[in-house]
DNA sequence: AATTATATATGACGATCGTCATCAAAGTAA
DNA sequence: TTACTTTGATGACGATCGTCATATATAATT
């Protein structure tokens, strides 16, 4: 059955939405059109009315998450709360609405190049949001801050999330928290 | 046809090898029994003579990778060394013979117990061998440096993998290696 | 109200996935 | 030499994958 032009909109960012969620939890292959399209509570042969390939979804769900990750950030106004957001229990086990990089970085750098551009131009707006954090030294110093700061936010992280020891993970949150929030 | 008992076992080995790099060029699920055997120049059939499944490889690709990586840190000799090799550009493109933290860390959190118990020694195995070149500090200083700068090193790597711009890729590798190298 | 356009549902396709039963061949042991 | 054991090759299985042609129903347009 057909649906109103606004409605398919909708629809359409639902999928968006679920495959932008249902990747960072289970990766990119290990989730299926028809999981996606199930999540968005459609069936999976109207997929390709809205998408032409699985590919495109995975390149507009990774720059739909960046910019939600963007908005949600604007409430942070310093850099500890930054990192202690970033590093915390929480951002460890919810996977599904946490930071794309970490969840998905790894993987992207396989991906098409629609996909790479997109996490690309997500990974530059985080270090400038990070130096925009930054009050002190000069612009280069700031950058580099940022540059380090960021590779020890996504690294912590991910070791966290690999390690199968919660008294690890939680050891090496804590330390890293300590070690680049600030 | 059959072989004999020694010749087995190297058909193993070359198995686990060849998963053990696949895996970290193309990702779990983006290698399947096939592509292995085919890359060990055997017959797909023939996989499940030597192992019960494919995620028994994964645990044992992971955990033979993990001691290859260890072997080959002992040429190693101080911290600044180990970060400029880890931090390197070959390193960055040469997912198939580099850490499998790095390239397969966010996909282990998804994945069995055997295989995220490997990688958890992985870890374990990478934070002491840090710990055992850091010269100064109190064993506990000691060890919050060397989770520090393992995160470093394992985030701006996985930040340079997933970029597509290779002048900023470069950056970020060069301000790593200077933050964490020392 | 009649007609057209199109969003979604249905169902199937070829390919590929992990797995395994079976068999031939050759090493091993008597 | 003979009998036993076991490795690896063959080929197929059911499931799942991404994709798409078609049908249907309803919004949009006239």
């Amino acid at each position: 059955m057909r649906v109103s032009r606004q409605k398919a909109m909708e629809n359409r960012q639902l999928i968006v939405d679920a495959a932008s969620r249902l990747f960072r939890d289970e990766g990119f292959d290990g989730v299926g059109v028809d999981a996606i399209m199930k999540e968005a509570e459609l069936t999976h042969g109207g997929f390709y009315g809205h998408f032409a390939s699985k590919d495109a979804l995975m390149a507009e769900a990774m720059a739909h998450a960046v910019e939600r990750s963007t908005a949600w950030q604007e409430r942070l106004e310093s850099l500890p709360e930054l990192v202690a957001a970033y590093l915390s229990d929480r951002h460890r086990t919810d996977r599904a609405n946490g930071c794309v990089v970490a969840a998905l970085g790894a993987d992207a750098a396989r991906q098409s190049p629609g996909l790479r551009k997109a996490i690309t131009a997500g990974i530059r707006q985080q270090l400038d949001r990070i130096v925009s954090l930054l009050k002190r030294g000069t612009p280069a110093a700031r950058r580099r801050h940022a540059i380090a700061t960021y590779a020890g936010m996504v690294g912590a992280l991910t070791l966290a999330r690999a390690v199968d020891d919660p008294a690890l993970a939680r050891e090496i949150l804590t330390v890293a928290r300590d070690a680049f929030g600030k």
